[in-house]
RNA sequence: GGGCGAUUGGCUCAGUUGGUUAGAGCGCUGCCUUCACACGGCAGAGGUCACUGGUUCGAGUCCAGUAUCGCCCA
């Protein structure tokens, strides 16, 4: 773990990450215990948290209750059995059609829908399940589904939600069979009247709510059967094995008595609900579990995530649907070994009964505690588990519990109000979409029921990284491509540029040939910041002021620079940063490199300080200055060495590029728009025709021309003249004729014309 | 079954929120090396913007439907 931590800080350092690692926490430290514990008993007061007993998705490996949050399901292949129940009074009988026929021992009625003709005679009437005997009644209800199996759905405790609906809704008996290991537990059948009346062991228990419930499990755990020893005969082969192998068993029994199989079972494939890190389909499981209210805040819950900026803005309908589709209290309990403990416990009275209805909490002074192993107030160690003393809380909380406390965590909330007060709520949660529903929802719920609050302001979402043939990365797969490679064969600044480039929410492809364009960007900035820098560097660098950039072509490029900057911080307040990766990129390479470069020049060769040098080496550095920090967050090291040759030392700038400040508008708003519009493209236009002719007749670009002559529409005249002197210098072009007419295309036309081949 | 997203040249992706001949990088083809960079430059070929309708003077962009893929949830 210790060490885990380690390879992340060096890859996240490596990465150039700005964290503040003074703030680092870790979920099972002293301190996110306390806060962790410090939110369970404040929603304990705020009677936001309760304990009950009752059904609960549980993991029969891990030994667990699990949330509805951490469920998946996956399809599987399974059988339709097809059993024959008997009725009383009757000498037909009823099949219903089963995946869990292993639970048949657990079943407790069979529902059909009140509107099956097939079944109407039946309704009221007592089943007889076959092998255990085992009288049930037969009811009509809403949800028994006639199309599914034979229409005839026997209900048992349980195999699945809606058995504990059903149970809920009749108020039938519980039979308890599964354990918490996934085996079978012993039962015992007892002989019962024909309407199933039992008189021994049974018991009715109060629960919490204060409904009774016909207790047939515990000690006792009987059944009733019309013939208790066969039933006992054949669930004694059963007892003890996991579901998956009793349900064989059962099988091989059903079909040796014969008259119990209708049919051959029939294969099907169906969803199958499994806990996200487990192997083996849940159980329901009646335990006394603590929960959360959340089913009587979704609207709340839903106000409270329209408030958060979401980025990007359609995964708060996924947050929405989620909330929306919640059906349970959020299970807060775990029966784990790690964990944060849940702050309580419980006095035992004289008899030595746990009273869990008489809590003992901790005072908030001695957070953290393990009630495992600390006394609480006015006890003594000695009398734990002693009758009249207490007993800790065996349990822990739910990770996300903790987790849900991150801002709360950062912040220290009440053990430092001060500082609480200031961060929180926090900007910006970065997270993947796939856990929206746990580590945003719960951290969303939180903040709701602490403090009526929205935890931070805006929530990025990040995509996943696949593999270059769009599968997700796993480990089981072998696909997984970790950074440091990456880093040692293309840099960190080319690592980073290729997770800027991954918009938000949006699944990428890992692509090698990203990497490359990084780090081709990168030693791209390298020569031409090399090449810019050496063209004005022995200039005075308090004479290249913005009020220096005189000639129409630097003017023009200023003004090219201008919806750059508006546009790429616009994307990066919109949290866009690809966006505006993209267009600074742009910029860089066609504007200032392949252009405007080439086009200053031959005048910063001037040997005399004139105005055009003065003009040109003042835009070179104002634009270059401009775009490193514009570059900064995506290729943080070329930017930081560059910026360290020249502007570290500039006037409101910082040594660090880093924490220079981002370029603004009002660094070039003096500078005026050149007079003519279109200036910049009409300039470009004519030297890219001059290139085209030097590329069609195979010349070099240093290529000699004798003579161009430029077609162009009045308005742009002045714009190409204004540029006449740098054209032709750059393109080497001796004369210039300019006419001005209708063009076909464009603004402008060109014709070339080279001097005479020369003579042999 | 419900919800959400995607579908643009061989590949990976943009497309400033309806406006003239749809862009880039990689790959491919041709050309260009004294004067920042060959990890470069210039140019070129290559797309019925998934499909079908609709709104509009005008649709890759808006609406409806269809198909395929993916994700989230039943």
């Amino acid at each position: 773990m210790v060490e885990d931590e380690k390879v992340f800080k060096r890859l996240w350092t490596k990465l150039g990450m700005s964290y503040d690692w003074h703030q680092e926490y870790a979920t099972i430290n002293e301190h996110s215990r306390r806060i962790s514990q410090l939110s369970f008993l404040d929603l304990l007061d705020k009677d936001e948290v309760y304990q009950d007993e009752r059904p609960v998705l549980w993991d029969v490996d891990f030994q667990t209750a699990i949330a509805q949050a951490e469920l998946v399901d996956k399809e599987v292949p399974s059988a339709y059995h097809h059993l024959r129940f008997g009725i009383q009074g009757a000498s037909d009988f009823l099949v219903v059609a089963t995946t869990r026929p292993e639970l048949l021992a657990a079943c407790v009625a069979v529902l059909v829908h009140p509107e099956d003709e097939r079944y109407q005679q039946y309704l009221g009437k007592q089943a007889v399940t076959p092998l255990y005997h085992v009288p049930v009644p037969i009811l009509a209800h809403e949800k028994a589904n006639p199309e599914k199996g034979t229409g005839v759905v026997m209900v048992c405790t349980f195999g699945d939600q809606t058995d504990v609906e059903w149970w809920l809704e009749f108020g039938f008996p519980l039979r308890q069979i599964v354990g918490r290991d996934g085996h079978l537990l012993p039962v015992h059948f007892s002989a019962c009247s024909v309407d199933g009346t039992v008189q021994d062991e049974t018991h009715v228990a109060q629960l919490e709510d204060g409904r009774d419930v016909v207790m047939s499990f515990g000690p006792g755990r009987v059944i009733p059967s019309l013939d208790p020893a066969r039933a006992n005969a054949t669930y004694a082969q059963l007892q003890g094995k996991y579901t998956k192998q009793a349900q064989k068993k059962f099988i091989e029994l059903a079909e040796e008595a014969g008259d119990v199989i209708d049919r051959p079972s029939e294969s099907i494939t169906h969803a199958v609900r499994f806990f996200e890190k487990g192997d083996r389909p849940l159980e329901l499981v009646p335990t006394r579990q603590w929960y959360t209210k959340i089913m009587d805040k979704k609207e709340a819950l839903v106000a409270q995530g329209r408030k958060i900026g979401w980025h990007p803005e359609f995964m708060f309908k996924r947050y929405e649907h989620w909330v929306e589709g919640l059906n349970q209290d959020w299970c807060l309990s775990r029966q784990r070994f790690f964990g944060v403990p849940i702050p309580v416990w419980y006095r035992i009275d004289e008899h030595g009964e746990v009273r869990y209805d008489q809590r003992i909490v901790p005072t908030r002074e001695m957070l953290p505690i393990d009630p495992l192993s600390d006394a609480p107030p006015g006890y003594t160690i000695e009398q734990r588990d002693q009758p009249g003393g207490f007993t800790g809380d065996p349990d822990v909380l739910d990770t996300w519990a903790t987790s849900s406390l991150t801002p709360q965590i950062a912040s220290k909330w009440v053990l430092d109000p001060e500082r609480h007060q200031k961060l929180y709520p926090m900007d910006i949660r970065p997270q993947a979409h796939e856990i929206i529903r746990t580590w945003a929802f719960y951290t969303i719920v939180k903040a709701y029921l602490h403090e009526r609050e929205i935890p931070w302001r805006h929530i990025v979402l990040s995509g996943w990284i696949l593999d270059p043939d769009r599968k997700k990365m796993s480990k089981s797969q072998g696909n997984v491509v970790t950074p440091e490679p990456l880093i040692a064969e293309f840099g960190a600044d080319s690592v980073r540029y290729w997770a800027a480039r991954a918009r938000l929410g949006v699944d990428t492809a890992y692509d090698e040939q990203v990497f490359k364009v990084g780090k081709k960007l990168v030693t791209k900035l390298f020569n031409a910041s090399k090449f810019a820098i050496g063209r004005f560097s022995d200039i005075d660098s308090v004479l290249l002021t913005p009020d220096k950039i005189v000639n129409e072509i630097d003017r023009a490029v200023i003004a090219e620079l201008r919806p750059l900057m508006e546009r790429a911080t616009k994307a990066f307040d919109e949290f866009d940063y690809a966006q505006a990766l993209s267009l600074t990129e742009d910029f860089f390479w066609r504007i200032f490199c392949d252009n405007y470069l080439e086009i200053s020049k031959p005048r910063t060769y001037d040997e005399e300080l004139t105005t055009g040098r003065l003009s040109a080496a003042a835009t070179l550095r104002i634009v270059h200055r401009a775009l490193l920090r514009m570059l900064a967050p995506f290729i943080p090291y070329i930017t930081e060495e560059v910026w360290s040759w020249v502007y570290s030392g500039d006037a409101g700038m910082h040594p660090s590029v880093h924490r220079s400040p981002w370029p603004a508008i009002e660094e070039i708003a003096t500078v005026p728009a050149p007079k003519a519009e279109d200036t910049y493209n009409a300039v470009v236009g004519v030297i890219e025709s001059v290139r085209r002719a030097k590329a069609d007749n195979n010349q070099s670009m240093a290529a000699p021309v004798e003579k161009i002559v430029v077609t162009l529409q009045p308005r742009i005249r002045t714009a190409v003249e204004s540029a006449l002197d740098d054209i032709q210098r750059m393109l080497r072009i001796n004369a210039v004729e300019i006419v001005e007419g209708p063009v076909e295309e464009g603004i402008l036309s060109v014709e070339t014309i080279f001097g005479a081949p020369e003579r042999a």
